[in-house]
DNA sequence: AATGAATGAGACTTCATTCAT
DNA sequence: GATGAATGAAGTCTCATTCAT
């Protein structure tokens, strides 16, 4: 969206290479923490030619975002309306956004940790989109669930457990390690629809045996806060028949 | 720990009461947006009454993390020195994990998000005991591996899909909702649990019919950025020769 | 001087305490820089208690300063009054000011440093008193004077060489070092007392000698700052003759 | 040295500009009382913009002494380095000095009343300096110890009353009075040069004379603060055997 | 006599933004 | 197109002082 009327011909070029400078330097020391200074020094303009490009800092927030949800979702929908298997389009969908992921990992680190700093339209905007993106996938999903092909389960927590395990992957992939978006994908789908599908006789014993220990095994509770206070130290109060005597 | 050497004894109390309140606080707005006069007027303080009890802004997130990685990591510590099936301690972990996700919802909203403003010292001291906690993790999954319960995959791959799927949750969960922890680890654990176990053959024709769409249909790349400048524009040439013919 | 009416018998023991810790504080760290949180740790006594002792902050840089300036200026004034040769009384002077500046060295650095701290009132004491101590020796300078056994000198100019000289003492001196105020007060005296006597013939040619310096030496002038900026760079601008040619 | 990589040609004109009045109002009112927005409204300028200029309050102090220490030692060192009678060398590096007083007397003030305020690798620099200039003077005077022009005497002793008849200067002199730097400097170095000399015959009775004061009149002893604290109150019991019986 | 708790002014500093040139 | 200069609000934190108990 190219603002003031009349921009000679490398403006759009050189305002994209800013705003990618500046997903990296967000990516690295968050939204907050990087001042506009920071980014002229690492384009190498001054702070009035910088503001003559980008706007306002929180116009940058905007374009990350839009950079990275515009053609996620679009590829998203264009996915979802092909005529196959519901758990192929899951497949290709999961590689699609894992692609994104490591390609644009500054955008996601900054598209998952800032965007609380965007004012009130903005945030709209965008929660408008995530909202979207998963709905495409609860749509595949319960068609999945339609056909038989996955067992029976509350249709969003298909969807959240989906999301979950792609969407936290920004936390520690590296795009210089050995896993690709294509493997990542592979793995996911391969838990998740064995996950989703099987049989409900795979793991029989293993509720009964937690339901025992929570009964059985009243002093060590899986609430990690419970007796807390008193866990690391041992003044245990001398009950009756302990001690000297 | 009491700071400055005499104290009240409603000190500890009030001081508790405030770091309750700076969690609220900073898992709504940020900690970077939240400014110490936020908090003051919330706990109903001056500034200079503030900091008495709390010694400094960076001092509160040091104490929210330690509420939150104190209590689980001791936890998690006890449940993986169970003498019983790894499947089963690693049900009990997760329904440990979620717990305090459930109960400490704004204290991990900061955890997760505000834990690069900490300093060089208290830094380290955070990333070891995330990373305690994964080997604790990563340590039961080996376990299950090795005594075939799951099928053979990179241990680390294992770990991440068990953390992605669990500490993704709190962007969503709701702790006024008609889920609890119980619940949660239940499913996770049953989605996690057949999808690392099943055998090879479950999901055979899916990969080759990834690989088949990616090969045949080069017009519509997984990565969504592939050719993005040209979709949303109008100017599609849609000139002669192009599509199928 | 007492101020609620009515108080223990530990009271002014107490208070004289607490002066004395102040004064080495205030020498240490500056007395800007010293909070009333350090007295109070140092002193072993909460903020409100120490209150109840010192008043206010100020007062005690008041207190700190009379402790100085009422012993040194009474003890001077029976000096001057005794019926013996006026340099007998200058050297026991002398001799009494550096006893003070051994024995006190935490309240002159106080007292050298930070009068300026005061507000006006106690300001204009302390300022009387320090041109009381002068003229005490300045009259005893005059009589050195009008007896002949110093040269004619502006008297001032006389009374302020024998204040330079012992009052910038406490920059350096040490009080467990190997000298002490009598010795240091024989050194100076005999400087001073030599100097200040000695008829005129005695440095004939070095005046001579420095104006013939200046005079024929233009390029090495005495300012420090004549010239500075082109001391360190070489860009001697390479005027006529200088150069190939 | 100009700081940020771009500057206009106003910049540093403007930023000495400032530090001059930053010295003028450090020298009247202390470092640490005056503020950064009292130097903003001397200078004319809001405080952002002041810190454009500045950096930080601490490089002010930094700068100032610099000013003076630069200069100084290095015409010091030109002047030892001349090839002439050490006393002749003295005198003209007592104009020096005194010169600079004259002429910075506003820097003089801030480098002697607050170097302490300066943190640990400054003030490193700084003490570094300041030893450095004693050397300078040290050196000269043994040169006059040892060609036999001045008696024999401690060497430290004799450089302490040099730098204290010249440095305690700046606490009463006035740039609009009838003395120069070179009227100073010859009055000091007639004192110091002939008191330095002078054989030990000059003052033979003196010291015998304050031996004799000190042993035959106990009751008025030097030290200020000798039996201080029943001189000022009235409660003197003079009971009877008291005094000289 | 003493304490812990509270206050509010003011300190230094950073920063997004604007504007004349 | 680009720059250096300027602003003013806001941020974190310190500190002398007061007061109920």
């Amino acid at each position: 969206m190219p603002r003031p009327p009349g921009h000679g011909p490398g403006f759009e070029v050189r305002r994209q290479k800013i705003i990618d400078i500046a997903a990296s330097l967000f990516a690295q020391q968050g939204y907050a923490a990087t001042s506009i200074n920071d980014l002229g020094r690492a384009v190498g303009l001054a702070k009035g030619a910088l503001y003559y490009y980008i706007g306002s800092k929180e116009n940058l927030l905007v374009e990350i975002q839009a950079r990275v949800m515009g053609p996620l979702l679009s590829r998203a929908r264009q996915i979802a309306d092909l005529d196959t298997d519901p758990l192929l389009r899951l497949r290709l969908l999961s590689e699609s956004l894992l692609t994104i992921i490591f390609r644009r990992l500054d955008h996601i680190w900054v598209y998952e940790h800032d965007y609380r700093s965007l004012s009130g339209a903005e945030l709209k905007t965008l929660l408008g989109q995530r909202s979207d993106f998963e709905q495409v996938i609860s749509g595949l999903l319960a068609e999945a669930v339609d056909q038989g092909t996955f067992r029976a389960m509350p249709p969003r927590l298909a969807t959240l457990q989906f999301l979950n395990l792609h969407n936290h992957t920004y936390q520690w992939v590296r795009t210089d390690g050995q896993w690709d978006a294509a493997f990542l994908s592979r793995e996911y789908c391969a838990t998740l629809f064995r996950g989703f599908g099987a049989p409900d006789h795979a793991l029989p014993k293993l509720e009964e045996q937690a339901e025992a220990f929570k009964r059985d095994r009243p002093e060590l509770p899986l609430d990690p806060e419970a007796g807390w206070n008193s866990l690391p130290a041992t003044e245990q109060p001398a009950g009756p028949g302990s001690g000297s005597e």
